[in-house]
DNA sequence: GAATACATGTAAAATGTTACATGATTTT
DNA sequence: AAAATCATGTAACATTTTACATGTATTC
């Protein structure tokens, strides 16, 4: 999948592993993340595949950058799994909430500060899809004739911010419980 | 982290890996998952070192079944696990969020087609943890000294469920503004 | 008669993580 | 002067998924 997001981002424009790594971070990071290394493996599949095309540029006093851009087979691919039916659910990897399935045995006071540090944490990655993801697609929004484009990042951060709301009231809901009744 | 797993179910009776996946897709569906294939690897490695033993039961015209116990030293294993900070957020990965990221260029029919689709998925997987789910951690609570394991337990299918109404949501508002302003 | 459940596992492919490697520029 | 950021990537390791392989008993 992570192939359909690099040809998703070099659809808009050319751009560097380390660009990609970027703006993913900056925007589909609540659905998707990818390691630089995974990155520049992925490219490397999709230039042999014949999806992007790349051209290294020279540059002074930093390494030169190998720069990939979409082809139309690449745009073709792209189209096509857009199109595609989605058919499994997606999946949520937690061992946060797989320490608490397992807690009774615990100290309740360790489990209580497990689940506060990651409330703090929930907070805060709200606090940066609210601010800084938000901002950065206002930013790429501003382009012309990406109005639809933003319509639906900016739908795709409701999702990360309502999952972070969600996350904090399940997190409240349950050291009340602890407190009260374990 | 599927180690912990293994040995947080192991640690209240010795089971197969047959079992464990199905105790497991009953239970920590929410927030773990893992193949059967998986499973089974991963317990010879907790036998490699030690964690977990095992013993072969015969049995008349079926395969014989390989047993796994947790030791000693897998107890202090899961303890020490259980002990850990969670320093990471858990990440989410969802290739439909990532179509409707990419999904300018789409035909708008199509995309709403993509969006009912996964609802009514989400609405079939809320309804399984209402039903199923609930009706298994049930089951295991009434077995004598699980009171406060089973209070846990039902915590995290309360963010399974959570998350599936969030999600339920998320998809409706989504739905009204494509119909409406895309 | 076909499908599902029971019950086990291996092999290969794909995906993801961690560590290594380099070196300039900018910030503290 | 040290640390962080920019900028690029490779190599090794670990995890996860998919496909293959086998065979009985029970249910639809």
């Amino acid at each position: 999948v992570l192939k359909y997001a690099l040809l998703g981002f070099l659809n808009y424009q050319p751009r560097t592993g380390y660009d990609l790594k970027q703006v993913m971070d900056q925007s589909i990071q609540p659905f998707w993340q990818a390691k630089q290394s995974q990155i520049y493996r992925t490219l490397k599949a999709l230039e042999a595949d014949g999806l992007v095309t790349s051209h290294v540029e020279e540059q002074e006093s930093r390494p030169d950058r190998r720069v990939y851009a979409i082809t139309d087979a690449g745009r073709d691919a792209l189209a096509a799994w857009l199109r595609e039916p989605v058919t499994e659910l997606s999946l949520h990897k937690d061992p946060l909430l797989l320490k608490v399935f397992f807690a009774a045995g615990m100290d309740k006071a360790a489990l209580l500060s497990l689940l506060r540090v990651q409330r703090e944490m929930r907070r805060q990655q709200a606090a940066t899809y609210a601010d800084e993801t938000r901002a950065v697609i206002a930013e790429y929004a501003s382009a012309p004739g990406l109005a639809d484009d933003a319509r639906l990042w900016e739908a795709t951060l409701r999702f990360g911010e309502q999952f972070e709301a969600m996350y904090i009231r399940w997190l409240d809901e349950t050291i009340a419980l602890i407190e009260k009744e374990l």
